[in-house]
DNA sequence: GTGAAAGCGCTAACAG
DNA sequence: CTGTTAGCGCTTTCAC
């Protein structure tokens, strides 16, 4: 693999003249060694051009510096944001992140973790509450210091920071309530094996039920997560004279789906329907017409999870029950206004 | 760190009255080991839920099971999708990825470099070819087999799969060109320290001056990566007589800020003036109208960088000079129209 | 302040 | 097929 033989310590040692035992110790505890043997040593790694091996420092029990992330996919804006502040937080710590994603296989989750179990992550990321009693139970053995991001619950089993989708879907459930909409269309992800769209679904439908809204089947849409099958799923809502005066979506890039929909068949936003999101995503607020939804700040969540993680692998002694919730804000813009 | 003490390969040859070589063969070369005693040996790992420590195997020159990825930012749409074919294609050959993200500062990337290196991954991913001479030192010097991605140049020091660029930047001007357009404005990033905006800009500038089409300084708009941004630096282009018949945007999320410009400022798309992207992302061919621009494939990209990471690191004979281009391909839709 | 020596968890010969 | 032995590259006592 390797084409060139590459320095280990001895080399350095033999290099410096000293001992290995003394690069060492000028490596982890740089105080310890006279500051002319430091000095002579760090021209010596230089010069040979010696890389520390994180695995035979990982052996001695020693930190392996790095943490886990275990993702659906990479391939979303949803979790971009929070893995990227994320990882920035951890980053500041030292850490480096080892990233895996399931693709919503939650068999492969508990897999992906034993994987970076076997690398000795000093503490692991998950996205979401819902995974497999081994995965739980794993964690739990172990005693690996975890955290959930994105969703939050009360009695969660593991430490989590996330978005409140329950209050989410509330927020913009009475905005669009309280602008005097009855006729609501709901355009929703498939909920089952989704906690964070279930959350969001249940806030919507409790307000709407506790204002004795009901939704009919054929105006509950069910799409997948993209702009394509969205705007697909959205065109039967427009067609006809039974047209809602409002649409919630399950997140922004639906809405969006919808409200091209929307336009290609000629129906106007927010004149004829409202169109209302959840997320806020990143361009949101300059479509035309700009979005109403609400803001779940996933940088906040990302950051705030990590500065969880981090204090729940330096102090193990910490309480390690934190469920925070991040607060969320209805971002009220041009796609609904009040129902006339 | 760890509450329990956790089960090495002791416990478990203890658990089951083995020696830990047996253990360890079962694990590496089951086939050399009796069925029966490698059923007992998978019970005993169960039980003490053991976990192999891969930095001990990586410490016999094994392989560390890694490889490395370094990315300007996760936060980006235009490398999730890369990244997620790229992860992928690595997962299906049994690597776990390591990601470190620099923020666009190469000092930096140096530095997760290293901090990779320490952690042996076995291969690295780079986004595109503008890195620090001794960040290609520390490679080459290292033998480390690595792969560039997104950019495509002739000449690259280290084997890169990409996209053509500067040939997307030709194709996005000939159309627009073919339409017969010749009051042409440009909106593009910054092009300093992005050789990726920088190859496209100058794709689109020969094309054009080739056919005796100058850009002239007002029409050569600069903006930073956001459709917010973008909307408010196009605005000016829609405002008095001398507005532009046709605009090309340097990427498609800068494309849906100038449409969305033409929007509020009442102008008509493709009617009054045409606009083209580059990069065809996920929504651009479902915007409204939808957006003429060139098809990039980006998870074509991560797969094929995968690909060649993967034989680099297995087959060190292999030649490591691959420079591929992955094709691109004019997408035209509706945003831009001829010239009347 | 520095070196010698033991050993971390595991694997690869080498015997048996 | 399985156990014994000798390290891998490094850190950490314990002496000097």
């Amino acid at each position: 693999m390797k084409t060139v033989k590459q320095a280990d310590i001895i080399d350095v040692a033999n290099h410096a003249g000293v001992s290995p035992a003394t690069v060492s110790r000028s490596l982890n505890h740089p105080d310890k060694v006279k500051p002319d043997t430091r000095k002579r040593i760090q021209k010596a790694i230089e010069e040979t051009g010696y890389i520390r091996n994180r695995a035979a420092q990982a052996i001695h029990g020693r930190r392996s510096g790095t943490v886990g992330l275990i993702v659906p996919t990479l391939d979303n804006a949803i979790f971009a944001n929070l893995i990227q502040a994320f990882s920035d937080q951890l980053h500041s710590s030292g850490f480096t992140m080892l990233v895996a994603t399931h693709g919503y296989d939650l068999d492969r989750e508990y897999t992906l973790l034993r994987s970076l179990l076997e690398h000795r992550v000093e503490g692991v990321g998950l996205i979401g509450l819902d995974h497999k009693e081994e995965t739980y139970a794993l964690i739990e053995r172990r005693g690996t210091p975890c955290v959930s991001m994105w969703n939050y619950i009360d009695d969660a089993r593991i430490p989590c920071v996330g978005v409140d989708n329950y209050q989410a879907g509330r927020t913009i459930a009475k905005h669009v309530l309280e602008l005097g909409h009855k006729d609501i269309a709901l355009v929703f992800p498939e909920a089952r094996g989704n906690d964070r769209a279930q959350s969001r679904l249940n806030g919507v439908v409790d307000v709407l039920n506790g204002a004795h809204v009901e939704i009919p089947k054929d105006r509950h849409i069910k799409t997948l997560y993209s702009i394509k099958h969205a705007r697909e799923a959205a065109t039967p809502l427009f067609v006809g004279d039974y047209i809602p005066t409002a649409i919630i979506a399950g997140n922004d890039v639906i809405a969006q789906g919808v409200i091209h929909a929307a336009h290609a068949m000629n129906v106007s936003i927010p004149n004829d329907v409202s169109v209302a999101g959840i997320g806020d995503f990143s361009g949101s607020a300059h479509m035309f017409p700009s979005l109403s939804t609400v803001r779940l700040r996933p940088n906040k969540v990302g950051q705030m999870a990590g500065i969880i993680l981090d204090r729940l692998i330096n102090d193990p002694e910490s309480d390690a029950s934190d469920h925070i919730s991040i607060s969320s804000e209805l971002m009220k813009r041009e796609s609904t206004q009040i129902f006339r």
